[in-house]
DNA sequence: GGCCGTCTTTGATCAGGATCAAGCCGGGAG
DNA sequence: CTCCCGGCTTGATCCTGATCAAAGACGGCC
C-alpha cells in the first residue's frame, strides 16, 4: 500500500510522462513559455522527450533535419567539421536552450551531450505550423535566434582578434552570466566540459587552453577548486577580456 | 515644355520619392517581399531613405538601436572593436540585406559604407508593432535572421581552425556564390572591398592576405583582372576552402 | 587500497602568420 | 606629363600559439 506523499509523486509522475510540457523544468527558460497553459497541450502532442548520456550525439552533421530540440537538462556541445577532422565547437547550450535556430534543410553542425542531458524533441514541420497559431512562439524564436546571432559576432571577434588570455577571460565570464541566467551560482562557476571543448570553442589547443589557465591562476584572476569549481576575479578578468565597460 | 518620356520619369520620380518601396529595386530580394501589395503602403509610411558616401557610418556600435534598415544599393561592412582598435568585421551586407536582426538595446556593432550605397530606414518601434499585423514578416525576419546565424556559424569555423589560404578560398567562394544570388557575375567577382577589410573579416592582416592572394595566383587557383575582379577556379578553390561536398 | 585509463599539466621545439620596413603601382590633380 | 598619395606587394625578422613528447593527477573500478 502507498502512503498517500507517495501515491502523490507517483501521479505527478505519471503526469509529467503524459504531459511533459507543464511541468517541464525548464519551460519558464525556454521558447514555451509564450504559450499559454490551456494551449499547452497542442504543443505537448508534438514533443517527445529524449535523454543522451555524455558523448551520445542528439543531431549529426548532414542529417535531414526533421526535429527541433529544446535542452531541459544538462550541457551539449554544438560543432561543426572540416573534412580532416579539425573541430570548431559553434556553442554550448544549456537548460533552456533551443536547438535548430540556425537550420537548414540539412543540420550544419552536430550536437553532442557532454552531460547527462534531456530534451523535448519536436517534429519540426508540425512545430512550423503551429507557429501560424502562436505568433508569440514565432516572435520568441526569432528573439532567440537574434540573441543567439548577437552571440556568434561576439565569438567572431574573439576569434579573429583577441589573444589567448583574451580569449579563456572571455570564455569564463561568459559562462559566469549564463549561469547567472539559469539561476546557478555565477561564482564560482562549474565547468561542465574539459579542456579539449574550452580549446575547440576558443580556437585553440588543449595545451594553449592548459596553459592560459595556470597563467591566470598564477596572476590571481582565478582559483580553481574542487569538482571543476573556477573562482573568478570578475573585476580583473573583465579588464582582460576587451569587453567595453 | 517636357516631353512626354521625359514627363513619365519625372512621374516615376515622384512616385518613388514619396511611395519609395513599391518601387523598391531590392524589394524582391528583402524581407519586404513577404508585404503584399495593398498593403506596402503601410511599410512604407514607416521608410525613409538614406544615401551613403563611402567611409560615412550608418550606425555606430553604443548608439540606442532605434532603426532598422535594408541595404538597397552598395556594399556597407558590419564591425566591432575592441578598445585598442582591433578590428572585426562581422560580415559583409549587400542589396537585400538587413541590418538590426542582431540587436539589443544598443548596437553592438558599427556599420559603414564602402562604396556609395543606399538603404531603407525603418522606426524600430513601429516596425516592431506592424509585426503583429503581418506574421508572414516577422517569419521572414526569423528565416533571415536564421541564415545569418548559420553564416556566422561558418564564419567560426573558419576564424577557429583554419589557416590562412582556406580563410582566402572560402572567401572568394562566399563572394561569388553571394553575387549568383544577387543576379551579379559569380565568375568573375568583383571585389568591393580592399585587402585591409579583407583581414580584418578573415582574422587575418593585410599582408597574409596579400601574400595569399599572391599564392593562389601563383597556383592558377585566381586570376586577377582590371577593377578589382577576380577570376575564380571554383573546382580547386571549394578542395582548399574545406567545404564538404 | 591499488591499478588503470583518461584528462591535465608542463617542457622543448617548431612554424604560420604578425610585425616592421621598404618599394611598387596606378590613378587623380595640377 | 609629372608628382603625389593611398593601397598593394614583397622582404626580413619576430613571436604567439601549435606540435611533439612525457610526466603528473584524478576518478572509477575491482
Amino acid at each position: 500500500m502507498l502512503l498517500p506523499e507517495q501515491k502523490q509523486a507517483a501521479m505527478a509522475m505519471i503526469d509529467r510522462l503524459t504531459e511533459p510540457c507543464s511541468h517541464c523544468d525548464a519551460r519558464h527558460l525556454s521558447v514555451c513559455k509564450a504559450v499559454e497553459d490551456p494551449y499547452i497541450e497542442e504543443l505537448a502532442a508534438l514533443v517527445t522527450t529524449v535523454k543522451l548520456a555524455p558523448h551520445e550525439t542528439m543531431v549529426a552533421e548532414g542529417d535531414s533535419a526533421v526535429h527541433y530540440f529544446n535542452i531541459t537538462k544538462g550541457t551539449v556541445k554544438i560543432y561543426k567539421l572540416l573534412p580532416d577532422g579539425r573541430q570548431q565547437i559553434v556553442g554550448f547550450s544549456f537548460a533552456g536552450d533551443f536547438i535548430g535556430l540556425s537550420v537548414r534543410e540539412t543540420y550544419a553542425y552536430t550536437v553532442e551531450a557532454l552531460t547527462p542531458s534531456a530534451a523535448c524533441r519536436f517534429d519540426r514541420r508540425k512545430l512550423e505550423a503551429l507557429l501560424v497559431k502562436f505568433p508569440k512562439v514565432e516572435h520568441q524564436l526569432r528573439s532567440q535566434t537574434s540573441d543567439e546571432l548577437a552571440i556568434a559576432q561576439d565569438q567572431m571577434l574573439l576569434l579573429g582578434r583577441k589573444n589567448a588570455k583574451e580569449r579563456v577571460a572571455s570564455f569564463l565570464l561568459q559562462l559566469s552570466q549564463r549561469a547567472k541566467r539559469l539561476g546557478l551560482s555565477d561564482n564560482p562557476v562549474v565547468l561542465t566540459m574539459g579542456r579539449a571543448d574550452i580549446g575547440d570553442y576558443l580556437g585553440l589547443t588543449i595545451e594553449t587552453v592548459s596553459r592560459t589557465f595556470t597563467k591566470l591562476r598564477a596572476e590571481k584572476l582565478i582559483t580553481l577548486g574542487a569538482a571543476n569549481a573556477v573562482h573568478l576575479n570578475i573585476e580583473a578578468l573583465g579588464e582582460l577580456s576587451g569587453a567595453w565597460n
